[in-house]
DNA sequence: AATGAATGAGGATTCATTCAT
DNA sequence: GATGAATGAATCCTCATTCAT
C-alpha cells in the first residue's frame, strides 16, 4: 500500500465508511425512497455484493447511517458547548445548529430524511438522540436551577427555543428566505429571551 | 345509483376522493414507502386499474393527496382566524395547529410524510402553502404595522412562533412528553410574546 | 374466447396448471436445483411475475407440484386396483408401478426428485402418501387376514414386494438393463410369492 | 509439521479430505441445495479460496465427494464378503447394507442426495458403482452357476433382493417404522429365498 | 500454499402500469 | 367506466469464483 492510499485511508479509512458516505449522498439527493443498493454500490465504486460484507442488509445500512449522521450532527453542534455563560453556551449551540442546518451537505440533507420515518423511531435511536443532546438538556436544567430559565420540561424548552433555529435554516437552505446575519442574530436572541423567566434582566 | 349511495356521495362524493382517503390512510400507517397501488385499491375497494382513471400515475396520486391534505390542514387551522384581537387570533391559530398536530388522524400522520420529501417541494406546493397560510402572514403584517410585532420577515416570525406549536404536538403524539394543558397554554403565550416588540404590554 | 382455447382449457384449463407443468418439466430435466422461476416462466410462456399470482413463492410452487405429481402417480398406479383376486390386484399394481416408473415423463422424472429432499418430508406429504397408497395397504391387510401374506407391517411388505418394481423401472429407464417382458413378469411373480406365507400354494 | 499433526494426518491426512468431510456433513444436514462453498470453508476451517486449490470447482467437489462416499459405502458393506456359504455371504451383505443405511452418519445421509441427481449419473459413476458392487454380482453369478439362484440378470437380483434392505433402512431411519431385529432378520431371509430357485431346500 | 475481500452474474420477488374483457 | 390478470423492469440479496497480498 503506497503513501497516497495511506493518506486517503486516514480520511475515509475503509469501505464501511465509503459505503456509508455513498448512501448518505444518495439519500441527500433523492430521499430514502431513492436509495437502491446498486446505486450505493456505483456511488461508492464497489460491487453490489461488497456492501453485504459490511452491512447485513439494507435496513442495517440505513440504521447505521442514521446513527452515524446523528453523531456527526451532534459533534458539529456541541463543539465547545461548555465554554462561557449559559447565554453564550445557548447561543453558540443555536448558531451552530443553524449553520449546520443551512448546509447542503449530504449529512445534513440526509439527516432530515430519517427523522420522519414512521416505523424507525426505535428506542435505540431515541436513546441515541437523548444522549447526544444531553449537554443541551443539562444547559436548560442549569438555567432552571439558577432561576433564569422557565421551569419547563426540557423538551418544551427545546421546542420553543431550538426548533426555530432548524426551521430557519431549512427555509434559508431552500431559498425561501434570504440569509441576513443581523436577522439571524436577532432571531437567536429572541429564542433565548423567550425561555427566560420574564423581568429577568439578561445583561 | 340509489338514494343511499347518493347520500354517501355527499360525504365522499366520488372514487377520486375514495382513493385519496385510502392512500392517506396507508401513508399514515406505513409512510410513503409503504404505499403500493394494490394496497390503495384494496383499501378503497376498487380495482387497481381504476386508480388510473382518476390519477395519471402514482406520483400524481401523491401530489394530489398532498394538495388535499394541505387544504385540510389549512381549513382546520384557520377556522375563525379573523375573529378577535391579534393576540386572540394568533393564539387561536397556534392552539388549533397544536391540536391538529397532536392527532393520529390519517390526514395529520400523512402530512408529515410529504414535508420532507427532497424532490417534491415544487413551486406549485410552495404557492399552495403560501396561499393557505396567507391569513397567518396577514396577521403578522398587521401586527408589524401596529408596532406590536417585530418587523421581521413573516417566515422568521412563523419559524419562531409557530414551529414550536407543531414540534410540541409531535412530541406529545409520539409519547415523548405528556400533555399538560397549562404548560401548552404557557408555551403558546411564550411564543406570542417572543415575537412582540419588547416592553410592549400585551394586556 | 374461441372454441379452440375452450378445448385447450379443458386440457390445461388454467395458468396454475400451465405453470405446474412447466416446473415439472424443468425439474425432470435438471433437478430441483435447476429450477429458476424465470425458467418456469419462459417454459410456461408467462411473465415471471405471473407465477406469483398463482403461487405464494417458490416453495409453495414446489410443494404444490409435489402434491400434484403424487396424485398423478397414485391415480396412474391405482386404476382398477380393486378388481380381481388379491394376486391379480397386487400384480396389477406392481406392473402399473413398474410401467409408470419406466417412463421418461416429466411427472415421473420429477417425482424422484422430491422423494429425497431432506427437509421436505413434511407430515403433510407423509399423510398424502399414506392416503394415496391406502389401497395397497388394504390389500396387504386383507392378505394377512386371509392367512395368505406374512403378518408383517405393511411398510415391510411394501419394501420387500414393491420397491423392486420401482428399482427395476429405474434401471430400465436409465438403460442399465434391457427391458424383457418375460423377466419383468417373473420378477413380479417373485415379489408376490416373496411375501406369501411359505408352503401356501398360490394357484 | 509436528508429531501431533502427523498423527492427525494419518486420520485425515490433508485438506483435500478435510474439505470433503465438511461438504459431506453439510450435505447430510441440508441436502445438496444447502451446500455453499463458504459453508464448506467454515466447516472445514479453511479459507474459501483454499477449496479451489484442491477442487476445480463446486461440481468437481461434489463429484469427488460422490466417489468418496461410494467407496465408503462399499467398504462398509463388503467387509468379509467372501467368508462362508453363499447364503451367509448374501445375508452378511444384506444386513451390513441395512445397518449402514439406518445410520444418520454424514456419509450415509449425503449418499442418498447424489443418487437421484438427474445429470450426474455419469458413466464414470456407473463404472464405479459396478466395480464396487462387483463382489455382490459375483455372488449372484456363483449362485446361478450352482443352480441355486434364479438365472436372472444380476441387476434384477439386486433389485429384488437388495433394494428392500435399503428401503427398510430408510423407513427406520425416518421413523416410519420401528426397528425390530426379528422382523429385519425375517425380511433378510425372505429376500434371500425370493431369488432362490423354488423347491430348492436352502439348509 | 493460504487467505478472505471483492466481484458480479443470477436468482427470487415486488409492484407500477397496461389492456382485453 | 370498471375490472383484475398479466406484464416485466427493478430491487434486494446470494454465492461461486478470482486474485492481490
Amino acid at each position: 500500500m503506497n503513501e497516497r492510499s495511506f493518506i486517503l485511508d486516514s480520511i475515509m479509512h475503509n469501505k464501511h465508511d465509503l459505503i456509508l458516505r455513498a448512501a448518505e449522498k444518495i439519500i441527500a439527493a433523492g430521499g430514502i425512497q431513492g436509495l437502491s443498493m446498486q446505486q450505493v454500490a456505483n456511488e461508492a465504486g464497489v460491487a453490489a455484493g461488497t456492501i453485504y460484507r459490511y452491512f447485513k442488509d439494507k435496513n442495517e445500512l440505513i440504521l447505521e447511517l442514521r446513527r452515524d449522521v446523528l453523531a456527526q450532527v451532534a459533534s458539529a453542534i456541541l463543539a465547545d458547548h461548555d465554554k462561557g455563560t449559559l447565554e453564550q453556551r445557548f447561543k453558540r449551540i443555536w448558531m451552530k445548529m443553524h449553520d449546520y442546518g443551512k448546509q447542503r451537505s449530504p449529512a445534513n440533507l440526509s439527516y432530515e430524511q430519517y427523522a420522519h420515518l414512521p416505523e424507525s423511531n426505535t428506542d435505540e435511536i431515541r436513546q441515541l438522540e437523548m444522549g447526544l443532546f444531553a449537554p443541551l438538556q443539562q444547559l436548560f436544567e442549569e438555567g432552571i436551577k439558577q432561576g433564569l430559565i422557565q421551569p419547563l420540561n426540557p423538551r418544551f424548552l427545546y421546542a420553543i427555543a431550538m426548533e426555530p433555529s432548524m426551521a430557519l435554516a431549512r427555509s434559508i437552505r431552500r431559498g425561501l428566505i434570504e440569509y441576513d446575519e443581523k436577522d439571524i442574530t436577532l432571531a437567536c436572541d429572541i429564542c433565548w429571551r423567550a425561555i427566560l423567566i420574564p423581568n429577568t434582566p439578561t445583561n
